[in-house]
DNA sequence: CGTCAATAGTTGACTAATCAAATATAACTT
DNA sequence: AAGTTATATTTGATTAGTCAACTATTGACG
């Protein structure tokens, strides 16, 4: 592929990115990424946010600035940990796990077509790729 | 596919997007969207930003700081339309026009794997994915 | 045991997008 | 010809990310 090549493709990619980004938003009420923070410490307890942001891959200021909010809104709880005082301890509320998993039931009952037009192998395709991509 | 399945594909989705956006502007020293939006200019002629915004499908408030930046840095002209002064017509200026042209050449000499790891064909089916999906 | 380096998180400045409101011009309607 | 509606662009506020600089705490070592 030359350069012209590339540009289309990644410009889909922001694109795609951009529009998948505002369905699951306006689908489930969260961000897809303070979704996905939320299911890493829903399915694995409390952890610092060291791990969080390797975890998310994003930036630290970023993982801050989630847990600010997400802090507000009750979804999670932060506290210093008392062994290793630089380092906060970040858990999920009960009411948090309870709004996650009402979404869940929610879209399992929803036409699956109206968030993605993709069948399951595309979706695993693209999936594979794309994790290729940023390998 | 369930809610969690989407959510970690969309959100690989992202991580794809921040990575290849970030590698496409360190290699030819273009944002993708305004790399995509001269190219544009370059292969159409000159268009009002409305055409622009529909081409790039990016809010016409983006557009116009887009152009700022362009204009600043002599890349592109902006005239009102004589016809319909609400218009403003743009077009690309020589100088982008033969940057552009640079890092076409500079591109196809270098070694692509940096840029994607993807073979050609894994890329043709990661486009026609992504374009089905904001089809 | 005191300094110095490493680790963890926070804050500020910047970028690129969105939406909503404002402005300017043109076109339509009576 | 005046008033209203439609079109084109701009500006301001907000969101989510980056990087760089800062603070606080811990660990290491001479």
């Amino acid at each position: 592929m030359n350069l012209r090549q590339i540009s289309k493709l990644f410009y889909q990619l922001k694109l795609a990115n951009q529009e998948m980004t505002t369905k699951f938003e306006k689908e489930t009420g969260f961000s897809i990424t303070r979704y996905e923070l939320m299911m890493f410490l829903k399915e694995n307890g409390q952890c610092s946010q060291t791990i969080l942001q390797n975890e998310l891959k994003i930036d630290s200021a970023a993982v801050t600035r989630h847990l600010k909010i997400l802090e507000e809104k009750n979804y999670v709880i932060r506290e210093r940990n008392k062994n290793n005082n630089r380092e906060v301890v970040v858990r999920i509320t009960d009411n948090a796990a309870k709004e996650l998993e009402h979404c869940e039931r929610e879209f399992s009952h929803s036409n699956k077509t109206i968030i993605s037009p993709l069948n399951e192998e595309e979706e695993n395709t693209l999936l594979s790729l794309l994790t290729k991509l940023v390998k």
